[in-house]
DNA sequence: CATGAATGAGTGTTCATTCAT
DNA sequence: AATGAATGAACACTCATTCAT
């Protein structure tokens, strides 16, 4: 939201007068979408050892040269494109906890699992490779962890009475982040043929559910 | 030379008594765990990127060659790799399940809380870097769950009147493995610097009884 | 063909009317200049591979596109280069010879030789660099020997009855230019630890005199 | 085949002293053989641009990652190159002080000089092409000069009373080696095209003889 | 004329893999 | 079975050069 509210003041000021190089960075924004849905495209259909830096060249459009003024080295591409999952992830976290400020905690993490479990159902093959086939850091991994948990610190502080007072939110957020993480994960992509989305979902709510309540 | 006679009395006592083949498989798995050993070691030391055939034989005391005798090719040792800690770790859980048929379910899930945290604990880097940097494909991270799922079917199977008798064994044990799975993970290698492991440790407790008596 | 069109069109002009066009041909020999400086300054600050026809262009301040205007390749700039120390030393050499008329050769080839040995002693690491590892066709150097020939012919020559009347001029230009260049050289950048710039000098001029006389 | 032989005679040898290692080295010394010549081969033929490593390789009849085994990279090779020549011209210059010691020292400036020009009018367009187009460290050059110089200063001590007693020894052969070195390539590579090989030799040895008789 | 972003051919180099011994 | 020298396909990356503005 804060990137929309940034993508918002930059459209004011373009209409206005005395616009300047903003056409580079929207120049370089589309490039780097460009090479990183390649990356994707590739990935999906020929797998990791296909994507190369010739190739992903080619299927984004750009030369091998221009990759390189927005991207150091390889892995830097592979490092953005976890950065730009984590962010996205992020992003989803954050607006659906605004958008459930005046409801429980319990319908707020219905709807996280929801969204969470919706947005990596949605190319599951691709979800799968990047955790196992994409060299990345565990640098965006932890950002995200951090924000998950910065998310729900807020979630609980900003609903006291609904909780025991005695809770330590420092412990509770970083149970309840990772929970909703990894339940979101597996009802998602490692579930067991023998249990449907809709029965994995219920019962990942089930248990966040009897941890906020205990 | 020295190798030739070697080998020439391989042949000899092999073509002789009842004994048989045993010393080959003995000395294969030495030579697989050398490797594996001699990649932890390049791993931890070096880097992914200096992890080389020619590199991990060197340090594993064999010919490159020997190498291919036991790995189909590179992907495979990281594979191996990866199987090796999850079977340990499959291992660890069962025989935790095993040690405890007589205790509760609660007291089994703390002991198998500890028994994780503590395998990870060891060594953070390595563990850091085996999920971040080298590529598995998923199978393996699947099998382990697979063999969680089924060690926590068969510890609530066992406990019947222990819990609520409509419970889904299917549904419980998934949200168990995960949750134990990951919240070991996550004190072990993600925690925040404000939570001991302690902490983290007795709040996923919390969490993991909070759902089983729910 | 852009460049033969210049070329000629100088021509032109510069048979027809008094003055004309000098701005752009000033500004001609200062971005010339510029560049040759630019690639002097990486080359001794940075090595022969920082010399990247950007890179100089960045140094020169000028854009890369106008190294093309004024250079039909980067082998062409490095052509200059040498050609300007050429240039410099022929022209060192010529005004040399024209100060001495007056003087005996003896008094000439003493001044050769300090002139040119200070030249090169100013920046031997660049004269080096330049001499080893700068590409260089054999023209320019062929080139100034060439003027190095014809200034001893002339010196020679207007000094009849100073020397042995059955001198060869053609002979012995050609081994004085090679002995001053070579010992001038020597002196300046291979002189060995235990010989000072002065001694080596000195006997430089002892042989060349010795050779004149003989 | 070759390689055939030399094992076998290895074999032999092996079976006698403790002489050991040998194959590998002759293996080397003939592989970097066959790089040089290779790179003087393509450089004569198509330019110095067209030696890449690949190339040389090809024309070598070796695989590139062999040469990667005896050079550390490409520059490597082109040093090697020079220092071959360098170390033939140094063996060439002694080996003529070793022939002459019986001689005058005006005899033996002779067939230095008569060498020297030989050895280089041999393939005066690969002696030129060395030394402006193949860039190579300093190093080299200044190894072959003190090596003249020792000669020099050796064939110098071992005349003493052939000379003027008040000689400077170090002097005289610092000027002793760079007059023959220049005049020998002047006069293979740079001669006037109105003066004859003899004629340049001749008048360089006048230079000399003037020089030592002073 | 100047600019400098974009290009992409081409290079040095690595390293998984093989196979003669 | 073991070895490790040799292989060469393949890759990441650079940089001389162009051309639309």
């Amino acid at each position: 939201m804060l990137r929309k509210l940034q993508i918002s003041s930059d459209w004011i000021q373009a209409s206005v007068p005395p616009q300047r190089r903003k056409p580079q960075q929207r120049r370089s924004r589309e490039t780097v979408e460009a090479v990183l849905d390649a990356v994707v495209r590739i990935l999906k259909k020929e797998g990791v050892d296909a994507v190369t830096t010739n190739r992903v060249a080619v299927v984004a459009g750009v030369s091998v040269g221009s990759i390189y003024q927005y991207f150091p080295d390889k892995r830097a591409i592979f490092s953005a494109l976890h950065d730009r999952h984590a962010d996205a992830m992020g992003r989803l976290v954050e607006s659906t906890v605004v958008a459930n400020v005046s409801r429980t905690l319990g319908e707020l993490v219905g709807n996280l699992l929801s969204g969470l479990i919706d947005a990596h159902s949605g190319d599951q093959q691709l979800y799968a490779l990047l955790m196992t086939e994409v060299p990345h850091g565990a640098a965006s991994a932890q950002r995200l962890d951090a924000r998950l948990q910065g998310a729900f610190r807020l979630a609980i502080s900003s609903r006291g009475r609904e909780l025991s007072r005695d809770l330590d939110v420092e412990r509770c957020s970083f149970v309840l982040a990772h929970m909703v993480e990894s339940l979101s994960h597996a009802a998602a992509l490692n579930r067991p043929p023998s249990l449907s989305v809709a029965a994995a979902k219920s019962e990942a709510l089930r248990a966040v559910l009897a941890y906020l309540r205990s």
